[in-house]
DNA sequence: GTCGCTGTTCTATAACACTAGAACAGTAAC
DNA sequence: GTTACTGTTCTAGTGTTATAGAACAGCGAC
């Protein structure tokens, strides 16, 4: 049984500069702030999320390390890993802060790249309609 | 006589998830590309502009091995790399396509993140005026 | 020729991300 | 008890990025 909804499985972007463990992490506290995974509700097991993202388990294992360690997630041996209480509200606040570390780096290329206004604004709204 | 101008220079970012080789190769295509160094003429020394980077020449032999791969540098072993003729047009196309990549990624970051159109929008002029 | 710069090519080392696989330990259902 | 899941811990190996250091070879000025 380990049907696990929500976005977690999508396909992750192994060639990407971000680690995989990164994507798996930013993406679990996207679910949480979205309440798809509700405080004290079971997260996916080690193994069956890492088979579902064609991932190791030991990722898996050190992405749950990192969440606890946030305290953004508990773990019970033998039953599973929980989401903490106002889990929701920190990973609200966590999302704006990722997003906005990954615009501020797009900017600073940017910046260097020497785009001037008109052009940085008129990439930014083609690639906006776009998705 | 090591004076590498034109913000080839400025600190690296270490911490990033970007390669340094990366981050250096693109500096060198925007300078190609806002035409600071013209076609034939010298760039950096490898072992000058490791110096100034802080960074070991081996980072750099990487770099300008990568970029005369592309046919944007050529090299004379005794004398220096100079910039290829018409690497100032091909540089000034990849100069957009490292934009974009990065504001993909951005913008892909925020959907997962599900930020809606205003939230987004505010973010990214919040950040647009910082800079 | 020497000297001092150039690029080029090695090997060795280390840290990090990730995989592979095994083993151990706790829980719950039967 | 057994079975089948849980999380946890460990060792070993791979590939990439980057450092460190040495050596070789070409060019130009003296």
């Amino acid at each position: 049984m380990d049907a696990v909804p929500l976005g977690l499985t999508e396909p992750l972007d192994f060639d990407s500069d971000v680690p995989v463990y990164e994507q798996i992490s930013n993406r679990i506290k996207f679910a949480i702030a979205r309440q798809a995974y509700r405080p004290d509700t079971r997260l996916p097991s080690v193994r069956s999320l890492a088979r579902n993202l064609v991932v190791n388990p030991n990722t898996i294992v050190r992405v749950y390390r990192d969440l606890e360690q946030e305290e953004l997630i508990y773990s019970k041996r033998g039953v599973g890993v929980f989401v903490s209480p106002q889990a929701d509200q920190r990973c609200r606040l966590d999302r704006l802060v990722i997003v906005e570390e990954k615009l501020r780096e797009a900017l600073e290329v940017a910046r260097r790249a020497n785009l001037n206004d008109k052009e940085l604004e008129e990439l930014w709204q083609r690639l906006r309609l776009q998705s």
